[in-house]
Formats: C-alpha cells, structure tokens, sequence
DNA sequence: ACCTTAGGTGTATTTTTTACACGTATTCCA
DNA sequence: TGGAATACGTGTAAAAAATACACCTAAGGT
C-alpha cells in the first residue's frame, strides 16, 4: 500500500493496550520470485508451469514457502538457486502481500523478490522439473499468471526502475563483456522509452565506470563494435564517495 | 535486502520440484508503523514504552499482530488509529523483516509501514495507555529502540525521502493551511539540508497545486505570512494526466 | 520613533538535458 | 572485385533547469 487507509475500525484511541500472550496466530509465509534477465533486446522474465490445484499448468513466478531455519532472503535466494543453479545473485524485496483472500484456498502471506540474472549460463540448464522457460516482458499481459503475480511483476518492475535511476544495476543483467548497444538496449527495455544513441553513450562514459576493450563483438554489425567491461572496483571508490547515479 | 545474495545452498539445479503437503510451517506476523508528524520546524516519530520483556519500558515503533481476519494494511492502519483515533491516514508499506533471529525470544517476521499524520490533533488525545511521545528526528539516535527498530526507521525515512520526490505527499504532514515557510521547513526536515528560499517558491508554486489563501498567519512573525491550502482537485486532474514530481 | 523580525520578491549564471546527421569499417553478394 | 548493405562511432548548438544571490517591507515591541 500507499496512499490512503480509511477504512475505520475504531474512531477513538484505545482504551487498552493489546495483550501479549504468547499465543498469537501464525500463518504461511512464502517467497515469489520475479526473476529478470535480458536477452536480445529485451527484458525477460523467468516463469514456470504452476504445479498445484486449482492452477495446475498456468504460468507463475517462481516460489518457496518460509521455513524455521531460513531468513526470508534466503527463502528467496534459493528458490531462485534451486530453478537455475547459479550462485551470487543480485536480488532485492520489492513487497509483502497481505491481502486475506489473495490465495483463495488459504491465508499466505507472500513476499515479493526480484533477482537479476544472466540469461545465457540458464539457457541449458534450468532444472528441468520446473517446466520454466523465459518470457519476454512486452507479451507477460497475454499470460494468464496465477493469484496476483501479475500485480507482483508490475510492482518489481516499477522497483527496478526506480532503483536503475540510482545505481548502476543493470550490468547484473548483461554478460562480463558487451558494448554500448546492448547496454543501451537493455535500458530501454527497462525504461520502456527509446534512449539518444550519442547521449546516452556520453552520460554512461561520464560515469567513468566502464573499461573498453580492445575486442570487438561482430555478431550484429558487419563492422563490429567495442567491447566494455563494468569496473567494480571504480564503483566501490563511488559509493564510498556517496555518489549518486542517474540515467 | 537489495545486492547479492550470495549464500549458497545448491550450485546445481535441483532433481525435485519441492513438495507442497499442506503442512507448512506457520509464523507470527506482526506490523510495526513509524507514525511520522511534522512539529515546529522538524519531523517526529511517535514511540511508546515497550510494554512487553525483556524489554519493557524502552522505546519502540508501535506494532500489532496480524490477524486471520485482516490483512496487512488493515492491521497497519488499526495500529495508528488504536493509537491517535485519526481516521483517513495516508500508509505505505516500507520493508519487511524476517531474519530468523531478529526478535531473540521467538521467530516474528514483521513488516514496517510508516504513516504520515498531522501532530496537532494527537497532542491531546494519545491513548494515554500506550505512555507514547513524539520524539524529534535528530534525536531518535539517542533512544535505545528495540530489537531491529533503528532498521526499521531508517528505512522508513529512506523510502520517505524518495517517495516525496515524486510525490506531493508532503502536505499529510501540515494542517489544511500552512505558510510557505511551514512547508518548506518540512521539506527540509524531510530531505535534511537547507533549501533556498526563492527557489523553493518558485518551484512549488509552478506546480500550481497550491492555492494562496487571504488570510495571514501571524504566529512567528509580525508582518504575518499568507496560508496557501493544497489543492485536491487540481492534483487529481495532474495524477490521470501522469505528471511527475520533482522537488 | 526606532528597532527587531520574518516575509516577500527577480535576475543573471551555470549546469544539465535535449535534439540532431553523416562518414566509416566491414561483410556479403553479384 | 566492386558495389550495396548494415550497424558503428562521433560533436555541437539550442533549450531547459538548477542554482546563487540581497534588499526592501510590513507590523509589533520597546
């Protein structure tokens, strides 16, 4: 939520403080996962063949149920180890959904993650189980997602835009090297809006955060282009610096 | 959590597809709200005296349990409004909390709204049961709040700080009609560095969501400064036209 | 009458953002 | 082997936005 509550349950303070117990009610917790990643571009997004009744076969996110020993990151980063094997992802909590109807059959409490991944390493092996496979972003509203995933991709993506205006995110999503066509198109992709070829080239090298390589990529251009590199090692001097990205 | 997640548990793909057999295990859930008011020049907290050990007596976000029947904006909302009797509060959801050891007795996993309320109304009519005080911002650093509370705030304030950007949300925290400089000590608070005053103006009155009152408040000076009022409509007809806002 | 206090107001400068077009290197094909 | 096709690479000018900055005014208090 944001914006306005008004539902009223009570006009006037409480006359008295709730009481401890001891034995307050519990409820299940999960975990869903918007996995992302960028592929020919565009964005894309991870989805599996639901496994359960009543939505047996529809599309879904990926996800996990909470258990005792686990912290609700690492629910979600295994859930998201378990369907492709790859380690050291970058993930973020988007929300937690709380509505009690929101699963019909149940009470479950979901929190929401999105991790951005490479596509390529997954492309041979997703495990196998999951019936997963990727879904470009711009055809995700011809999906029939179960529950309220599709609110919970919308939320993700609104977050990953936020959060790409102020750190340099999207090379999680790009493979070690690439060139400034690729990363430009995964920003559009991201943005959702054509970006200015010279300009945008000028405002990412401004940042000074990118090593050009002396390799070229020809797979797109007869003529080649330029291979770059993300510095992470510059990028910790930034945010030691408290610098601030923009795109 | 946003950034890597890089604990591992599997680096391959597992063989099976988790079972789901109905017997999940279940966790208390709880809502902490960091109630946020604007007082004389600088943002405040509402904290109470944690009733409950091993901490009791120290000061804490207000919170409540989840419940079968509500959902989590419900609780959220029914903790503040327990607590100051105000109806019509605007919330919004900030982060939630499940480390397994965070509350030291016992697992909890809690999410944090924050709400933003005028503070003149609640100076007299706190539910006195909940022995709660508003504490100026600068300040909050000195108290020694509970488990994870300090977390909790600063996200609170975090999320605040970029949502204000975007959004006039600014005006929960005055009264129907505040001066100029009211408004943009508030931003100051808000944003916590010094803005000029011309420029302020300038800006905020461009957005043309404010409507210049004739009446003078003459509280701090003796010329007397002149009320403006926010102006619903107006901003209503800018939300469906998808304007942006940047202060 | 004068002092004190906060309110109100405009312009010039700098910075940032945006708009925009053509030659080049290379491959492929005729 | 020459020509067509294709994506790559590059700079400048104009517009917009952000910033810096200082003095007079109204009114109450002494």
């Amino acid at each position: 939520m944001y914006g306005y509550a008004d539902k009223t349950f009570a006009r006037q303070p409480q006359d008295t403080v709730p009481e401890y117990h001891g034995e307050e009610p519990s409820f299940h917790h999960t975990v869903d996962c918007v996995i992302l990643g960028f592929h020919r571009t565009e964005l894309h997004v991870l989805l599996h063949r639901f496994p359960y009744k009543p939505y047996k076969g529809h599309w879904a996110l990926l996800g996990g149920f909470v258990t005792p020993e686990m912290s609700l990151d690492e629910t979600a980063l295994q859930t998201v180890q378990r369907l492709t094997g790859l380690d050291n992802i970058y993930m973020e909590q988007v929300y937690t959904f709380g509505e009690v109807r929101r699963v019909p059959t149940e009470r479950v409490i979901t929190t929401c993650y999105y991790a951005l991944i490479r596509v390529e390493p997954t492309l041979e092996q997703l495990s196998p189980q999951y019936q997963a496979t990727w879904h470009p972003l711009s055809q995700i509203l011809n999906l029939d997602l179960v529950y309220d995933h599709p609110t919970m991709l919308r939320k993700a993506i609104d977050q990953l835009r936020l959060r790409i205006r102020l750190q340099p995110i999207g090379f999680e999503l790009l493979p070690e090297k690439f060139t400034m066509t690729e990363l430009r198109q995964l920003y559009e992709s991201i943005l959702d809006r054509p970006l200015d070829k010279r300009n945008f080239n000028k405002k990412v090298l401004a940042m000074n955060l990118l090593q050009k390589l002396e390799e070229k990529q020809k797979d797109t251009s007869k003529r080649g282009a330029f291979y770059y590199e993300f510095d992470a090692d510059r990028y910790r001097e930034y945010l030691e610096k408290g610098f601030l990205f923009e795109l």
